[in-house]
DNA sequence: TTGAAAGCGCTAACAT
DNA sequence: ATGTTAGCGCTTTCAA
């Protein structure tokens, strides 16, 4: 065991190497002006030392207020979010920038905490996946000149940029889709109600389902059920759907956890609903299941590459960013009613 | 659009409240002997300017070097990671600590690098899923007083701690369940030869495997196949040993990205082999996939909290922790030879 | 090429 | 209960 001696500083540094506290601060930090002999001298006694720079020190003199990126999401362990970190931290490290993150579990009162200690540890940008309960807390990081970019979900009431997914078009690509299978029956399963992606991924379900001709006096919102934000309680929906006096033949499941819910829900029915995710996942290839996909590391790079053009006088609250969906096909859309895709 | 005025200082605040520095640094930090009315006084200042404290200013008034834990992983967006990453995340917060998050993407090279900006950010405590390559800079890291833990795979040639998973018992275990279904040629598909966890896991498959009556001469190696580090390699691999002309009847993937590129060789195929993968993941239970379970963000906060501990004057590399494994069995592992699970 | 002094924004002693 | 002074470790004038 080493003792954790307390660190050396520069002047230790400045005082072994026999020059003076500048000298070493310019070898150190490789500024021209200084003879490479004396340059020389300061390494070495730099290293005796195990001298390593302060760099909230430094910082705090070059009046920088540091070298973080805070990123808050959901959930990290959700796949959708650390592929989105993902994204942020590929683009940020050829900007010698490092990335912060943390998850609010979607609690609105979490965000705010969170929100404020980053503020707190001066992020230079924040990326936020925000729960929309209220963005009080991120306008006034944003009024304290820090880049908020929202990512995923659109800023709501806030001068922001955003980048987001083209939640719509996606939806209705994935109904029509179904519909041309010959489904008429088709059940939505979404998540919290209030989620702007929700809601949009929602007017794409209707903008389809209200195209078909229907009986007078019915519902276009009949099969649509909210609100499940984890897969157990979709798996639950699922079987509530599927146990209508009539079913629905085919299903919506809005994210990748609905879709992990409902395929859950499917183990041991006769005859599986047709089915299209929205957002891909691993195995979706092997289960044969249709999914609206995207690319979350990309949402992620643009979203960090927007947040460091900010930093760098870009002018923030631009038209949001909208990136494209696709529909792939694996079977399990492609099914006609009461035919099992499996 | 607010103008990015330059943020208010403590100086500001104590003016604008008519109250010295040091009273309205008291007040602003909630410590006693401040009059209610002052309080009142200069939060009130304080909230006319926007002032947020500058936390860099007072840690380094303070002597700490920060606010952070790094963590260093191989690729934030494989779920072990990410789940890792959730733990530590969730042991920190209650610490009023940050997580400062790196990929290596299993390149030494960038994690000599990732670890070397960590240290210069003054990152309190460093966790590391290391590649292993070298550990020279994680050695420095800790003569300089900052305890690194190792997560997943353990310390090599360096006294720290580590948490790890039971790896050599949980591949025995797998083996061991795939012999009792009646298998007898039982393939091996490993990630990076140099990890020790695949060294561990590889070593648990020999236990079992040489544990069985062999005919003399035969290789217990004979269908190990190494160095699998993604989906698309795995199933290569998957699919080389399956053409052998005595193939194997079933299949040990040792981490999920491999077990999920191996389920991707099984579509098509009249009758896959049996299968038992290590790590569980999303959807196994769909597939019914039999695996060797364990908790990645258990491992997560394990880590955390002796990173945290070692901050707190506990003694650094004591015993490595060994958290356990179990076999979760879902039919693909119970199958007998020639029989499809699926 | 090198150095001395000032001060970034804050907190810890030590007054008062 | 409040204020004064010094200085954390560093970089930045400005001189030498």
């Amino acid at each position: 065991m080493t003792i954790p001696k307390s660190p050396a500083t520069l002047v230790d540094v400045a005082e072994r190497a026999g020059v003076s506290l500048k000298t070493a601060s310019r070898a150190v930090n490789g500024e021209p002006h200084v003879a490479e002999a004396t340059r020389q001298k300061v390494a070495k006694a730099a290293l005796d030392l195990g001298f390593q720079l302060n760099s909230m020190a430094s910082l705090l003199k070059r009046g920088i207020r540091s070298n973080f990126i805070g990123l808050v999401t959901g959930d990290l362990a959700n796949p959708f979010y650390s592929s989105l970190a993902k994204g942020v931290e590929r683009e940020l490290r050829s900007q010698g920038l490092q990335l912060v993150v943390s998850s609010t579990d979607e609690s609105g009162e979490r965000e705010r905490v969170l929100v404020e200690e980053m503020v707190a540890r001066q992020v230079r940008a924040l990326i936020v996946v925000s729960t929309h309960e209220s963005n009080d807390t991120l306008r006034s990081a944003q009024e304290r000149g820090i880049p908020v970019v929202f990512v995923d979900r659109p800023a709501l009431d806030l001068t922001a940029d955003s980048v987001v997914l083209d939640n719509r078009a996606g939806a209705r690509l994935a109904i029509e889709h179904l519909i041309a299978a010959g489904h008429r029956r088709i059940g939505f399963i979404g998540d919290f109600s209030r989620l702007p992606t929700h809601q949009q991924r929602l007017d794409g379900y209707l903008d389809a389902i209200e195209a078909l001709p229907t009986k007078s006096g019915q519902d276009p919102r009949e099969l649509v059920r909210e609100d499940f934000h984890d897969a157990a309680g979709a798996r639950g929906a699922a079987l509530e759907l599927l146990s209508l006096s009539t079913p629905p033949t085919a299903l919506f499941t809005s994210n990748n956890r609905v879709t992990i819910g409902a395929l859950t829900a499917f183990r041991g029915l006769p005859v599986a609903p047709a089915l299209v995710g929205f957002d891909d996942f691993d195995l979706s290839d092997v289960l044969g299941v249709t999914v609206v996909s995207h690319d979350p590391v990309e949402m992620g790079s643009r979203a960090a590459r927007i947040a460091l053009e900010t930093l760098e006088s870009r002018q923030p609250g631009g038209e949001p960013v909208v990136l494209p969906v696709r529909l792939i096909e694996r079977g399990s859309g492609e099914a006609a009613p009461g035919v099992d895709w499996r």
